[in-house]
DNA sequence: GACATAGCGGAACGGCTCATTCCGTTCTGG
DNA sequence: CCAGAACGGAATGAGCCGTTCCGCTATGTC
C-alpha cells in the first residue's frame, strides 16, 4: 500500500485523476471571478484538461457553480471569524474587507448566485457569513471607530462595488482594488478622522484609453 | 404649411415617425443602461415600436450603441461643464460627481465602449470630457478640498463602482448610488474633513436575500 | 501477459439566442 | 385614388454553448 501511495503521488491515472480535481477547481476558479458566465470549455482550456475530465466529476455546470460558491461561502466565513479575533475594532474591521476584496469573495458568492439553485447548506452559510459580518461591524460602531449610519446591509454593496473594478490582469486588479478600499474605508471611518495614505497606484491614461482602440 | 404642421403634430403617417425616432432613443437608452447586452428585440418592446422601425433608423446594432455612447458624451461635457461653473470647488466637484452618477452616463460611455467602433468623434469627446473632469478635480485639490493623491484617472474608476450597483428599479438604483456616492465623497475629502451625513437607506435583507431565493 | 476498464480528449449534437432581412399591410400626402 | 413611406412581426441564418458520445490509452488485477 505505502508503495502504491508513492507510485500513485508522482504517477499513475489515479493520481493524475487527483492532481486534475484540484486544478479544475483552481480554474474554475480563477476562470468564473475573471467572467462569471464563461463557458466551460473555458474552464476546461484553463485546467489543461479536455471537457469530459470535468463532466466526469460534476454533472453539470450548474453543479460546478454551486461548489465553487461554497467553497467562497466557507472562505468568506474563515475569513469573517479570522478577523473577529482581532482585538482592536477597527482594525478587525479593515482585515475583514481586506480579506473579503482580496480573495474575490464577493465574485464566488453573490456573483454566482442565481446561476445555479441554492442548496439549504448555501443558504445556511449565506446567513451565517451575514451575521459574522454584522457583528464585526457593530463592534466596530460601538468603539466610535465606525461610522454609525452605515449598517450591515451596507457592506455586500460594498464589496460589489469593489468586485466591480476588473481591468486586467490579477495582480493588478487586487491592487486597484485595495486602493479604493482605502478610499471606502476613509469615508466608513467615523466623523472627522482620516484614515491614511492611499495604497497602490491609479490606472495610467492608457489603460482607460484602451476601451476607445477597439477598430474590428 | 402651418395646418400640414399642426397635423403633423398630432397624427399623420410622418408625425408619428418622428415622436418614434426620440421614443426608441429614449427605449435604448434605458434598455442598454441596465443591461449592456441586451438584445436589440428589447429595445424595439421598450419602445412600443416593431423590430423594423428601428432598422429604418440605423443600419445595425452597433450604429445604435454608437449613437446612444455618443450622446453620452455629450451629456457628460454637459454636465461637467455646469459643475465648473460652480463657484466653491468642492460644490462644483460634488456636483459634478452627483451629476455623472445620477445621469447614468458611465454606463453609457464606458460600459458601452468596445461594443461598437469608436469614431474619431468619441475619442475626441472622450478626451475633452477627460480634461474637464480633471480641471474640477485639480480646483478641488489645489484649494484642500480634495485629497492631493487622488487622480483624474481615479474618478472613471469610482463611476465604474457605483455604476455597479443595478439593484431593482431605477428610482432605488438612484438612490442607492447617492447613499454609497456620499461614501466615497467622505473618503474623497481631504483628511480629518467629513463629508457629512449619508443620504438614502441601505438596501433591506430582502432585496440582499433574493440572490438566494431561485429554485428552478 | 492479457484484459476489463477508469479516465480522458475532443468531435458531434441539439437547442437556443440574436442580429438582420423579408414580406404583407396600413395609412398618408398629393 | 394611388405610389410609396412606415411599420409589425415572422423567417432566416449564423454562432455559441451545454451536454453527450466515441475511440483511445495506460493501469491495476488475475
Amino acid at each position: 500500500m505505502t508503495e502504491q501511495d508513492v507510485r500513485d503521488v508522482l504517477n499513475g491515472r489515479r493520481a493524475q485523476a487527483a492532481r486534475n480535481d484540484g486544478a479544475i477547481l483552481a480554474a474554475a476558479r480563477k476562470v468564473f471571478v475573471a467572467e462569471p458566465d464563461a463557458p466551460i470549455g473555458a474552464v476546461a482550456r484553463a485546467a489543461g484538461v479536455g471537457i469530459s475530465a470535468l463532466y466526469r466529476r460534476y454533472p453539470s455546470k450548474e453543479a460546478l457553480l454551486a461548489t465553487l460558491c461554497l467553497d467562497g461561502l466557507r472562505q468568506f466565513v474563515a475569513i469573517a471569524q479570522t478577523a473577529r479575533e482581532v482585538t482592536d475594532p477597527w482594525e478587525g474591521f479593515v482585515e475583514f474587507l481586506r480579506g473579503i476584496v482580496d480573495a474575490d469573495v464577493h465574485s464566488l458568492t453573490v456573483c454566482l448566485a442565481g446561476r445555479f439553485t441554492p442548496t439549504p447548506e448555501h443558504r445556511a452559510l449565506a446567513m451565517q457569513a451575514g451575521a459574522l459580518a454584522d457583528g464585526i461591524l457593530r463592534r466596530g460602531q460601538q468603539v466610535g471607530a465606525v461610522r454609525a449610519d452605515i449598517e450591515s446591509t451596507d457592506l455586500p454593496m460594498i464589496y460589489e462595488q469593489l468586485a466591480a473594478i476588473r481591468h486586467s490582469d490579477a495582480e493588478h486588479i487586487r491592487e486597484l482594488r485595495r486602493r479604493y478600499l482605502d478610499v471606502h474605508l476613509a469615508g466608513l471611518r467615523a466623523v472627522a478622522i482620516s484614515y491614511g495614505e492611499l495604497t497602490g497606484r491609479p490606472p495610467t491614461q492608457a489603460e482607460l484609453g484602451a476601451r476607445w482602440n477597439r477598430t474590428t
